[in-house]
RNA sequence: GCGCCUGUAGCUCAGUGGAUAGAGCGUCGGACUUCGAAUCCGUGCGUCGCAGGUUCGACUCCUGCCAGGCGCGCCA
C-alpha cells in the first residue's frame, strides 16, 4: 500500500504539531482535525490547511503566530516533499511540493505504469454491487446504459483503491410481469403461425415480442405443440422468452464493456426455498406481525412511511420478499460491503429494504443503496420522449450502434449521479472539439504520434534519467502536479462513489498537455531538453491512459 | 400531503465549511512553411432560486418557502 501525498502530508502536520507540543510550543490538543484541501489559486500553494485558522480560537492565540510555529516544525522534518511553505493573510499554511519530488513523480510512474495510481491492501474488503438488475421483458433502454456505465466505473475505481469487486445482476425471472410476459409473446406466435389470438391488455406491445416468437416458432414449436395446459403453453413461452432477453442484454452488456460476475436468478431462490428461510429468519427477529391472514414486517421500526406486506394472505410471498431472501443471499456470502445502484423511482423502496437488512442483523453502514438520477435524451434541442413505444435511440444497443461504446460511456460518467443528466445526441454524435471524449483521446494521440516521430527520428525514447529543469516552466510543472494527484482522485473518487470526478480531472489533464504542446517543442535540437519533455510525455500517456481504463473508454494511439 | 433529487454564466454542468465562485459549449476576434489545428490564445456586468439561522468564515451546514423531475402498491 502506498501513501499519496495528501496521506504523506497530514502525516507531516500531525508531526509537525506534535513537536511543537513536545517543545513547549503549543499547549497539549486532545484530537487536531487536519483538514487538507487544494487551494483555487497557485498563488496559496499546491495544498493549503486551515488547521491554524481552527486552533486558533481554542487556544486563543492568533492563527498567524500558529502558523508560523507549525511551519517551522515542518521545515524541521525535512521531507522531501514540501519544497517552500508560506502562511498567507489569516493563517492559512500553504505548501508547494517541491520540483524534486515531482522528478520522482515522473520516475514512479513510468516505473509503476498501470498500476499508478491503483493501490493494493493486505486485507480488502469484499464488495458486491449490485446494477442495471433490469426486468428480462426486452432490450435494455438508455437508463439501463447509464446505471451499466455508473455501475461499472465504481466497481473499476473500488478496484483500482485496492478492494475487490463482484458486479452482479438481479434477474427478476418471476411473478406477473413474466407471466405477461409469456401471454405476450404467445399471442404474437399465433398472430404469425395465423391463429386466432387474443393479445393481453397490459402486455408487451414492443416489436421485439415478435422476433422471440419467431425464434420459439423456429426452434421449438414441436415442445410448445406438445403441451396441452395453456398455463403450461405460457410458462414455457416465458422462460423462453426470458432466456432470450437475457442472451440479448448479457450481449448488449458485453458490447458495453461491462462484463458480470453472476447473473442471479430470483425464480433460483423461490425453487429453492431460500425465501422461506429468508422469512423465518426475519420473523425470528421479531420485526413480523400478522393481519387480516398477511404477513407483514415492521419496517416503520427503520424508519419506513408504513410497514410492508411480504407475505400476502394466499401464502405468495411479495417481490419485497424475495428480494429480501436476495440480500440475505448476498449477506451469508460474507461481503463487507453491498451496494445497490437503482434509478430515481425506486428510492421510496430503500427505507423498507434497508430495515429488512438490519433486522437479519447487518450492519446498517454496510448496505448502501446509490441512486442515479435520470437521464433526458436531448435530440436538436428537444427532449426525447422514451416510453414503451421506443422512440429512436431509446435502447441502449442503439445508442452503442449509434454513438459508440467510448461517447457513450463518457457521457455517462462525467455528470454526477445526482444530476438529471441531460444526453445530448447531437452532441455526442459530432466527432468535433464540441465533444468532450475526443478532446481526451486527442490528446493521449497526439502524444503517441510523437512517440512515433521521434522513432523515426531514431531519437533513444528510454529515459534513464534527466535534468529537471528542463522542465521547470509553468505549463511542465502544471502537468506534473496534476499527475501527482492522480491517485489522490482515484482513492476519492472511490470513496464517495462519484466516477465524474475522474472525467473532470482526465479534461484538465489533457487540456494541461495541449498548452504544454502550443508552447513548448518536444522533440527540439537540445537533446537534453528533449529527454526531459519525452519523459514528461511518457508519463501523460500513463496516466491518461489508467484514467480512461477506469472510465472503460479506450485510449487510441491513432484517431 | 409525505419522501428523494435538482435549482450556480446564454446552454450543459464542476465546485471536500475557507482566500477574488470555475470549466466546456455557444458568441466574437486572433494563432498552422517546423513534433497531429479533433489544438491553442483572447473575449464573461453571475441577486450561487428566495428568506432567515449556525460561525472567525456559507454556493457548501440547519429551518421555512418557491420552481422543476421522480416516487409514495399485497406491480416488479
Amino acid at each position: 500500500m502506498k501513501a499519496n501525498i495528501k496521506e504523506l502530508l497530514y502525516e507531516l502536520i500531525e508531526n509537525a504539531i506534535y513537536e511543537a507540543v513536545k517543545s513547549g510550543e503549543l499547549p497539549e490538543i486532545p484530537h487536531p482535525k487536519i483538514k487538507i484541501e487544494y487551494p483555487k489559486e497557485a498563488k496559496f500553494g499546491d495544498y493549503s490547511t486551515p488547521i491554524a485558522l481552527e486552533l486558533a480560537k481554542l487556544l486563543k492565540r492568533s492563527p498567524m503566530e500558529i502558523g508560523e510555529i507549525i511551519k517551522n516544525k515542518l521545515l524541521s522534518l525535512n521531507s522531501n516533499i514540501i519544497g517552500n511553505i508560506e502562511i498567507a493573510k489569516p493563517g492559512f499554511i500553504n505548501i508547494f511540493i517541491s520540483i524534486g519530488y515531482l522528478k520522482d513523480t515522473i520516475f514512479q510512474i513510468l516505473r509503476e505504469g498501470y498500476n499508478f495510481g491503483r493501490r493494493t491492501k493486505e486485507n480488502p474488503m469484499r464488495y458486491n454491487i449490485e446494477f442495471v438488475s433490469a426486468n428480462p421483458t426486452g432490450p435494455l433502454n438508455v437508463v439501463s446504459a447509464r446505471a451499466a456505465a455508473i455501475g461499472d466505473t465504481i466497481s473499476n475505481l473500488i478496484e483500482a483503491a485496492g478492494d475487490i469487486v463482484d458486479r452482479e445482476f438481479y434477474v427478476n425471472d418471476y411473478g406477473n410481469q413474466v407471466n405477461l410476459l409469456g401471454q405476450s409473446v404467445l399471442a404474437r406466435i399465433r398472430e404469425l403461425k395465423g391463429e386466432d389470438f387474443i393479445f393481453p391488455e397490459e402486455g408487451y406491445h414492443g416489436e421485439y415480442i415478435k422476433d422471440i416468437a419467431a425464434w420459439i416458432i423456429d426452434n421449438f414449436s414441436s415442445q410448445l405443440n406438445s403441451l396441452e395446459d395453456e398455463n403450461a403453453r405460457i410458462e414455457f413461452a416465458a422462460q423462453k422468452a426470458v432466456e432470450f432477453n437475457v442472451a440479448t442484454q448479457q450481449r448488449d452488456l458485453a458490447a458495453f464493456n461491462v462484463n458480470f460476475k453472476r447473473w442471479f436468478r430470483e425464480s433460483s431462490l423461490h425453487l429453492s426455498g431460500e425465501v422461506e428461510k429468508a422469512f423465518e429468519k426475519l420473523e425470528a427477529s421479531g420485526y413480523i406481525y400478522t393481519e387480516d391472514g398477511k404477513k407483514i414486517f415492521k419496517s416503520t421500526a427503520f424508519g419506513d412511511d408504513k410497514d410492508r406486506v411480504v407475505v400476502r394472505e394466499d401464502g405468495r410471498p411479495t417481490y419485497l420478499m424475495a428480494d429480501i431472501a436476495y440480500h440475505y443471499d448476498k449477506i451469508q456470502r460474507g461481503y463487507d460491503k453491498i451496494i445497490d445502484i437503482w434509478g430515481p423511482d425506486h428510492h421510496g423502496y430503500i427505507a423498507r429494504l434497508s430495515g429488512a437488512v438490519q433486522a437479519l442483523g447487518y450492519e446498517k453502514s454496510k448496505f448502501q443503496v446509490l441512486i442515479a438520477q435520470q437521464v433526458n435524451l436531448i435530440m436538436d434541442g428537444e427532449a426525447v420522449k422514451m416510453s414503451k413505444r421506443l422512440g429512436k435511440f431509446s435502447t441502449m444497443k442503439e445508442l452503442i450502434d449509434e454513438i459508440g461504446v467510448d461517447v457513450s460511456r463518457y457521457f455517462f460518467i462525467m455528470r454526477s449521479l445526482d444530476s438529471h443528466l441531460d444526453f445530448d445526441l447531437g452532441l455526442a454524435k459530432r466527432n468535433s472539439s464540441e465533444n468532450p471524449v475526443f478532446y481526451l483521446q486527442y490528446a493521449h494521440a497526439r502524444i503517441c504520434s510523437i512517440f512515433r516521430e521521434a522513432q523515426k527520428r531514431g531519437i533513444n525514447t528510454e529515459i534513464s534519467d534527466f535534468d529537471i529543469a528542463h522542465l521547470d516552466n509553468p505549463e511542465a510543472i502544471t502537468l506534473m502536479k496534476l499527475m501527482s494527484k492522480y491517485p489522490e482522485e482515484i482513492l476519492d473518487a472511490a470513496m464517495t462513489y462519484e466516477p465524474h470526478k475522474i472525467a473532470t480531472f482526465l479534461m484538465r489533464l489533457a487540456q494541461g498537455y495541449h498548452r504544454f504542446y502550443t508552447e513548448h517543442r518536444i522533440l527540439s535540437d537540445d537533446a537534453e531538453k528533449t529527454k526531459a519533455a519525452l519523459a514528461l510525455c511518457k508519463a501523460i500517456v500513463v496516466v491518461l491512459k489508467n484514467g480512461l481504463n477506469i472510465l472503460g473508454v479506450s485510449a487510441p494511439e491513432v484517431m
